[in-house]
DNA sequence: GCCTAAGATGAATGCGCTTTCATTCACGTA
DNA sequence: TACGTGAATGAAAGCGCATTCATCTTAGGC
């Protein structure tokens, strides 16, 4: 008996056969109350509990959704949590993303009847991760650029997929459902406040170095907005850092303050990570923000309100996000086998809104 | 072909058993180098993926780790966010504690190579939530009164589980894993701290009215450095509310402060959302904290730090507690199959801190 | 050039459950 | 009394993979 019990060990033990034990569980209704009674008091006896695995198997879905993303931990974060026990830099503050699109799909999720696999990439083979997550669920949602396109392009045929944040790849992805923020009008919006709010004019702006279409919709914005005040911008952002961490928010603010000529009077970065990290470089150097430097950041994670000056932002709806990602993978799993699930992707664009707070002049710091 | 491929589709078009097919995977080196590149081939030409009910059901074991959590979602939240869209109250700030012990989780797992499934119980049947989660996993943690004790008794018979949060069970669960926060410990300190350092004597806690052993443990501890000090207590929290919410805070403030005679000198809540909804209240009646009624909480949520006065509280280590929890399934689960894995259950408390913010006295508001 | 051992592959079985399809049984009806 | 009906249950066939054990190669060794 230190073998787990099966449906065979109940059904022996009730005297019935296994059909019977299955449909106790599986449709409780069509079993006579007395049977019912029987069984169930057998398996409490036994501590039956049935087998995921067997009844995914047998009954080819999983009840699960999932969710993979990459793994977001800054170092900046986690080294500052340690080293700085002050209250304000606990790591409770720093709610990334990730948390947030697991809080809205696990809300969704179990609306629906389903529950979450998360699973976060390692640096190892990123083939083990996705191969985990999609043999376990009926479907699942991918944070951009945590899975090659083309091992999504894959198992994409296989079960519903979602993409999120970063916009759906011209190539091969054309029929994977989509969910993405507007980022470009956001950092417009963002260029736009500066330009006329507040009379600011010599913007620089501070991307990432690998191609990342987000920072590139966001990039574009800003050109956008500066374009259509008359503000002469390259095709290229001021700068790229390698990295969108802290300590590459404050390098880059050191090097664009050393750069020769009149000193920028904003620094646009392309999420908050970075501006935070400026925020200290420009406290060291005694410039005053917003008064001698404007700072945005982009993303609106929990730190970006918790800094001094709060910093002016746009933010992400990450969590409506992960809801709309479920609520599409539920509907791609119900509707039909094959109707209109063939049918063109989805592709759907969540607004985002700036915040504006202390660190570009609009509230006291 | 709009069925999705298994290993007898790659076998059979890349001229292999499917013995061979499997070892491509499971074991690749035992696999002719040309042999699998073959396979390989066919399996993303067909989109292959391997099912991870066959396997779990073929290798009984899921690789997965669980989590099973209570809704916690607290309806003031909800409410809140929706209706004041204001900077400072948006969702974001509440990172309650299943978020945290998720990511504790999440963190650990990974490390060891596991994925992480993650399940709240609706109102509904618990039973469906339980046995869900348990079909499917290799283990897992159940945050305190989430699932009926007897239910847990029954599966834990099968698979390693551990308990969070909450002092083991006194009766049947004594083989069970259990990690819990130093409760009474905290709330003794947080307590003397009140008395000794701010010379408070009149002092009312409030706490939960269904039994909860957490609360029950706090106000312990509550008791004893009261009775430390000399000072008179009963054997009963001075109020105890249906709902640890915000709202029920905010009443029991009304309640406590209309009661004849001295109006007592400082508010102890068994958590930060009542401290929180009794702050809203104070404000509205126009006393000053910690002027007038000092307020103290306990959880240490974020949103304890983000309100005016900033809270004073203790702070649970939820995260570690996801990380212990993980390290003890993982444990359980690699510790040979049976030989001291029958031992001892575990118990581990984990230490608490008290954080002193404005609303005790102890920083500016 | 023949024999052996290690390496590569195949055949077959079982993991625990769901799901037709068929069978049995108890009634009500003609 | 014989027969149709529907409810309750059983028999059996997979679901897709891992894993022995047996079989077949192949590279050495003499």
């Amino acid at each position: 008996m230190s073998t787990t019990p099966t449906v065979y060990d109940v059904a022996e033990r009730s005297g019935v056969s296994i059909a019977t034990v299955s449909r106790v569980y599986r449709n409780p209704d069509s079993v006579r109350a007395q049977t019912r009674e029987r069984v169930l008091a057998v398996a409490r006896d036994l501590g039956y509990v049935p087998s995921g695995n067997a009844r995914g198997l047998a009954s080819r879905s999983t009840g699960v959704l999932g969710l993979c993303f990459p793994d977001y931990s800054d170092p900046d974060a986690e080294s500052e949590a340690e080293a700085g026990h002050g209250d304000e830099a606990d790591d409770e503050a720093a709610m990334l993303y990730s948390d947030q699109i697991i809080r809205g799909m696990e809300r969704a999720a179990r609306r629906h009847g389903y529950a979450l696999l998360i699973a976060a990439s390692l640096k190892g083979g990123p083939e083990s991760l996705v191969a985990k997550v999609a043999g376990r669920v009926d479907g699942f949602a991918v944070l951009a650029r945590t899975v090659p396109t083309e091992d999504l392009e894959v198992i994409s045929r296989r079960q519903p997929v979602v993409m999120l944040a970063g916009p759906r790849e011209s190539n091969q992805l054309d029929h994977l459902d989509h969910i993405e923020v507007a980022n470009s009008d956001g950092q417009r919006e963002l260029t736009r406040h500066l330009i006329e709010d507040h009379g600011l004019r010599r913007l620089a702006y501070v991307g990432f170095a690998e191609e990342s279409p987000d920072v590139e919709a966001r990039f574009r914005g800003y050109v956008e907005a500066c374009r259509a005040a008359g503000i002469a911008v390259g095709a290229e952002p001021d700068l790229r850092v390698p990295m969108m961490t802290q300590a590459e928010g404050a390098r880059a603010a050191d090097t664009l303050l050393d750069r020769p000529g009149d000193r920028p009077e904003a620094l646009l970065f392309a999420n908050d990570q970075m501006a935070v990290g400026a925020l200290h470089t420009l406290e060291r150097r005694g410039l005053r923000v917003p008064q001698d430097v404007a700072v945005t950041g982009f993303d609106g994670i929990t730190l970006s309100r918790l800094v001094r000056p709060a910093l002016t932002t746009v933010r992400q709806p990450m969590r409506r996000m992960g809801e709309e990602a479920v609520e599409l993978l539920v509907r791609r799993l119900s509707g039909g086998r094959t109707p209109e699930n063939a049918g063109e992707p989805v592709s759907m664009t969540l607004p985002v809104s700036v915040v504006r707070r202390a660190s570009c002049g609009c509230k006291a710091a």
